[in-house]
DNA sequence: TTAAGTGCAAAGGCTTTGCGGTGCC
DNA sequence: GGCACCGCAAAGCCTTTGCACTTAA
């Protein structure tokens, strides 16, 4: 909580009651929240909260990396907490996302054709398919 | 094009002047599309096709695996016309997305526990950085 | 003939923008 | 005291839904 504080004046943002709550709620979640998720978790703690102030401050987090931004298949903007490497197994059906975390993926090498004019933030396995709950096996 | 015909007629669906015309689209289309980028695409070869056809067109060819719907970043929806197995790098400045081909990647092994409850229908990896025209390397 | 497909229009979600009031620095 | 931030409201996209007309099979 200190390196948060820390961080975003680091950053020239200011420390706000709201982002302290909403950074609170994050740390706490083990998902990929949407902005509605999050806003939702915290109308009980902290009903005068404006779902505007969540959804900017998760983008304003977002932009100086306290969180990340998640791939999605339609539907609305997903963030993630978890910010080390990690991998995704997604289900096409239910939209489900999981994480999972293998040192051989996170080290496998991209061509260097590919990242040549690229400064690479970081690589990350998407797995599709279909989860037991929608079918699968 | 013949395929696609007979691929329709076994799904059970009709083949219609508008279907031909977009899917004439998609295969000369080389990125990753969205909805509204096809239907300005055909705007100018076919002017009476609606917007809402172009869609339920690309919804129902993606259901059937004529196209695949891509992970994007916020915003709208987009369709991949390369269903061969490929990965992605994606600029997190400009949201472009670019394909490459490699079969190391194509073949890394997933951990059994990750996947056991599955039914896995592809894998991708997703390299994240910040492209040249966006002020990356 | 008839079930599926198309086009139009409206509604619904999510996101973005603008602005006056508020509060951290 | 200034400037960033908050909350509210409206507007803007994109997607989805409903319905009457059309058309491929």
């Amino acid at each position: 909580m200190e390196r948060f504080i820390d961080r975003c004046r680091q950053e020239g943002l200011k420390v706000t009651p709201q982002r302290i709550a909403i950074y609170q709620v994050l740390m706490a979640s083990r998902n990929h929240p949407s902005a509605d998720t999050v806003y939702r978790e915290m109308s009980a703690t902290h009903p005068t909260i404006s779902f505007d102030t969540v959804n900017r401050t998760l983008l304003t987090f977002a932009d100086i990396g306290v969180i990340k931004t998640v791939e999605s298949y339609s539907g609305s903007r997903r963030f993630d907490t978890e910010t080390a490497p990690h991998h995704h197994v997604h289900c096409v059906k239910c939209g489900r996302i999981s994480d999972f975390n293998d040192q051989g993926i996170d080290t496998v090498e991209v061509p260097d054709r590919v990242v040549r004019d690229f400064s690479v933030i970081g690589q990350r396995m998407v797995v599709s398919g279909i989860c037991p709950e929608c079918g699968g096996k």
